[in-house]
DNA sequence: CATAAATACTACCAATAAGTAGCATATAAA
DNA sequence: TTTATATGCTACTTATTGGTAGTATTTATG
């Protein structure tokens, strides 16, 4: 009952950026910065360019930069990404017939951590975090 | 974000035993009913068994019946006891160092949904559940 | 144009979770 | 005491996730 390494890794370097959000940041430097390895890094990083929350800048000098404003990208979308929300959004006990009009023996119990969740992931975007609070490993 | 499939076989199985609580249940029988290998199931069971749940009994006509109450068994101590609720009240972004007096930029936003998963898990027992609902797969 | 400093891509390796197979053990009852 | 019907244990296989290595590509700058 937790996030991925990867939707971790991925939240950790978004909302890292997001402090100084017109930046270039280097895969070297988010590297020593967070605690993620390299190459796993780089690969996240061009996924998350391809998602297009940034874009990368090839080249000597190059690194990479949102291609828009924080406040338009929220928690969800980024989980969503790289780990797939449908994930939490499915039946708590795995049933696929599980629904509103079929639910299951502890639907509605989990109805309110589920609401809790997306409602978290939904409304938080990467420019309402406690950019004071620790960022970094 | 969701639950292991051992976990939720773990709760598909005790949910689906508590409608009948002083019933004898075979390892046949619940493979039959819920969507579980046969084999897995029976090792989850002895699992269960050793976390004190159920007890088993062995030989012809032997089975699993609760060695509790259903009210004395919470959904907290089963995800616990199957994969750790630990995985749960870590730091959303992996930050070792993270805590309420040094939390991370997502502390206070995830804490809402920590608090009410550990709600939703620590009071509800196997008798709060609707068992009129899905119970098999 | 050569070089340095960056990202991109592909294929492989390791760790963990999930699932399977086979044999051992226990016990009620004919 | 044999047999049928249960669970228990150990080792193996498979799938998924996380991590690594090496090489190719891009581009600013001397």
């Amino acid at each position: 009952m937790k996030l991925t390494k990867t939707a971790e890794y991925a939240l950790r370097i978004l909302i890292f950026m997001a402090k100084k959000p017109d930046q270039l940041y280097t895969a070297k430097q988010l590297v020593e910065e967070l605690n993620v390895s390299d190459k796993y890094l780089r690969r996240l990083m061009t996924d998350l360019s391809k998602s297009g929350f940034i874009r990368s800048v090839q080249g000597r000098d190059g690194g990479y930069i949102f291609t828009k404003g924080t406040d338009k990208i929220f928690l969800f979308d980024i989980v969503h990404s790289v780990e797939g929300m449908d994930k939490l959004n499915g039946c708590v006990l795995g049933f696929e017939k599980c629904s509103c009009t079929n639910p299951c023996a502890m639907h509605d119990t989990w109805e309110h951590v589920r609401d809790e969740l997306n409602k978290v992931f939904r409304q938080t975007s990467l420019a309402n975090m406690d950019f004071e609070k620790i960022l970094r490993y």
